[in-house]
DNA sequence: CTCATGTGAGACATTTTCGTCTCATCGAAG
DNA sequence: CTTCGATGAGACGAAAATGTCTCACATGAG
């Protein structure tokens, strides 16, 4: 009976990612639990919304572990880890638009640190040739972030094929839509 | 002394981007009017969101209209579309990440119209052999959205210049990261 | 079986937000 | 100056959401 604290996180996570004013009871309905359940296992909204921040970048550091990001190329590296972040899609995307709910005070120190390793990721691709340096780490960092939350929303949306998630994010990150001479 | 509706719609769209929870109180401080005024001129939260919808909406189309889509080559289209947006980014960033706020009901069929067209412009890009085509054209359509919402987010978070909106988008959107030969 | 634990449903008071209202004020037009 | 229209501030009740509580029930352990 025991209730599984992450399969009410990821289901709150859809939810939110959908309609972000939705109620803690539709988000307790959302998950399939009572209002009290939510409540007895996360005092409010903010709580929730604490705890879906801690499981995001969680789930993101242990994707940025797993990916390997200074082994083998740059290419192959962001291959890795847009699989390994493919899980947490949604997750991450519902993060994305909404972490800046808690205003100013803390910026949790988690996120600016997976930040940092992506970034740094970007700029010793430039470093070695890999990847173009008229472009910004910074800039392909968040634009990073942007295409997954879109990848995900368009699989949820139904609008693209969810077995094409990695394959056309890493597409189009790494070549761009444009058709050049090598293809 | 008249209000500027479209002033009120444009501080509502870059607070609710921000903090999707806003109360109408908050909206009408941002906007520097009282709650009551913002009253008078939206019945409600709900009629907000829908007339910041239809602005939205009709600052795309007026942006198709203008990037002249099916004029030269399609990175041109693409760069005078782009160049179109960036006014309305901050509006579009919102609607893109909450359009999905009235469920099922009305779908809004002025945002399929601008769909259709932007997915029409990839879809002759590629027939013209100008896009690749092993991404759809629905993907890229969504990605567009989404590099503008990003770009539009990341500029106002300052973690991009400003100046850079056109350029970071158009050279990512078309070419990617990856540094190929010919540059 | 008996018991302990966790749960769903719902009642309840409190708090927040909403929608409407009044009234004083400001500024422009006449 | 006077009038008119729009606004800001705030009061007010209604509605919604929240947080806490009780209680019956289900499940698993002993």
């Amino acid at each position: 009976m025991t209730l599984d604290r992450e399969q009410v996180l990821r289901s709150a996570a859809a939810l939110l990612t959908r309609k972000s004013t939705a109620t803690m009871d539709e988000v307790a309905k959302a998950a399939g639990i009572g209002r009290a359940t939510l409540h007895r296992h996360f005092a409010g909204r903010d709580a929730l919304v604490k705890a879906l921040e801690s499981l995001g970048i969680q789930e993101f550091e242990a994707a940025l572990d797993a990916a390997r990001l200074d082994e083998g190329t740059s290419e192959e590296g962001l291959r890795r880890l847009i699989a390994a972040v493919e899980p947490s899609a949604g997750l991450l995307s519902f993060l994305v638009n909404e972490n800046q709910l808690f205003e100013g005070d803390e910026v949790n120190e988690g996120w600016d640190r997976a930040d940092a390793r992506v970034s740094a990721f970007f700029r010793r691709g430039q470093e070695r040739g890999e990847f173009r340096i008229d472009l910004t780490p910074a800039w392909l960092t968040e634009a990073l972030y942007g295409l997954v939350g879109t990848g995900a929303w368009s699989i949820q949306a139904g609008r693209v094929a969810a077995q094409d998630f990695q394959y056309m994010i890493v597409e189009l990150l790494l070549g761009g839509a444009r058709r050049s001479v090598e293809q």
